[in-house]
DNA sequence: CGCAGTCACGGTCTCGGATA
DNA sequence: TATCCGAGACCGTGACTGCG
């Protein structure tokens, strides 16, 4: 079961044994370090780390003798894998399969050249994918290197001097009043509770909603608890299946609660007595994943005759409403269980832009009254 | 029983928001 | 701003239901 280019290899007493090189003596031999387990995976795992320590160590260049592929799936297989997410995991997975080894894979690594990466842009270009699909694909190829040259396996950094153009910047829009209300009333019609309603009142991301259950409501001290988030993945057997993964919200600052207001207090409660589900948006008596609140989302729209616009475009008229009503940034931020006030301003300078144009105003009125001193 | 329509699920790939 | 991460778009498929 030793699996090339690993240096794991079963003994005759049934243990495994790891080889890393851990130095070279003075004639350019190399002395190996081994480790042993009765696990392979064990072995396999402990090695890498020693890998890693060890490659640090070496006083000379120990340039990598694979192709892009193999120093592409050791990059993200063994030094990357327990560091990102599954789903980060998966997206750099597909991006390398389908567009870098396809391309470059072939090539040895330390021959790798800035004109090959060029190339391979141009490559990407003429596939007509967007420029922050186009980003994100180069994004993958760029650490990888940056890794193989930090590492010393190869002698310069073919990415160096790669620049991609900015991603520009999105306008976030926020539903108007009178589509929110178009909107609001298809959503009130639905017999058990509205996503909408609950996205435009609380500001939740999608994934937010599907994992929120009743018991998250405390409905005597008015709160709701943002616990779990659902997603949806490749699965970790089968890459080619998906599946909903249950986990806690992304950040520190996502894990919140929120204060629950009279009127929606009372529409939940509404909700809560119909409700044959522990979860708050239900399906089939569970819950509703992220997917068919997005789909029975496009319904809602198609049926209020409004634009066509993503689920999360209510969490923005949420902030939207809220700036407008004067609520403050930093209040707002933690609503949104954004990490900084700093995202929440970058993310809502238009209707802050409002706000200031009113500010200016104000100032400005003064101005009418001053009279030049002669 | 066969057919058509609706709704939800599943897979794949792309896009872009959020964070450090 | 690079990196990480989650959601959207699109299409095919299957379960379910109503109707003739």
């Amino acid at each position: 079961m030793s699996r090339k280019g690993e240096n794991i290899y079963k003994r005759k007493d049934g243990r495994w044994e790891g080889r890393y090189m851990k130095a070279r003596s003075e004639n350019g031999k190399i002395i190996y370090g081994y480790i042993y387990g009765k696990r392979y995976a064990h072995v396999k795992e402990r090695l890498a780390k020693l890998k890693v320590r060890y490659s640090f160590t070496h006083n000379n260049i120990n340039l990598y003798k694979g192709t892009v592929q193999d120093w592409l799936n050791h990059w993200l297989n063994v030094l990357m894998r327990k560091k990102i997410k599954l789903s980060t995991y998966s997206s750099y997975r597909l991006r390398m399969d389908k567009y870098i080894i396809p391309f470059l894979g072939k090539k040895q690594l330390i021959l790798m050249k800035s004109q090959d990466i060029e190339e391979f842009v141009n490559y990407l270009m003429n596939l007509n994918l967007s420029p922050s699909t186009i980003h994100s694909i180069v994004t993958v190829l760029k650490s990888a290197m940056n890794k193989a040259f930090m590492e010393n396996y190869i002698l310069s950094n073919p990415c160096k001097n790669l620049s991609l153009s900015t991603k520009p910047k999105n306008e976030i829009s926020a539903l108007s009043i009178k589509d929110q209300e178009k909107l609001e009333q298809v959503a009130l019609k639905e017999q058990s509770c509205s996503a909408v309603i609950l996205a435009l009142y609380t500001g939740l991301r999608i994934g937010e909603i599907s994992g929120l259950k009743w018991s998250d409501i405390d409905f005597e001290k008015d709160i709701i608890y943002i616990r779990r988030t659902l997603y949806r993945i490749p699965n970790t057997i089968n890459s080619r299946k998906t599946e909903v993964i249950m986990a806690e919200p992304k950040t520190k600052s996502s894990k919140r609660s929120i204060p629950l207001a009279k009127n929606l207090k009372k529409y939940l409660l509404d909700k809560q007595q119909i409700s044959f589900s522990d979860y708050v948006i239900s399906c089939k008596n569970s819950y509703a994943e992220p997917r068919v609140i997005s789909y029975r989302f496009r319904k809602s729209i198609e049926q209020a005759g409004i634009r066509s616009i993503h689920f999360h475009i209510l969490r923005h008229t949420f902030a939207t409403r809220c700036v407008e009503q004067g609520i403050d940034i930093a209040t707002l931020s933690k609503l949104l269980g954004h990490a900084s006030i700093k995202l929440t301003l970058d993310t809502y300078t238009d209707s802050l832009w409002e706000n200031r144009k009113e500010a200016v105003s104000v100032i400005d009125s003064r101005l009418g009254t001053v009279s030049v001193a002669s």
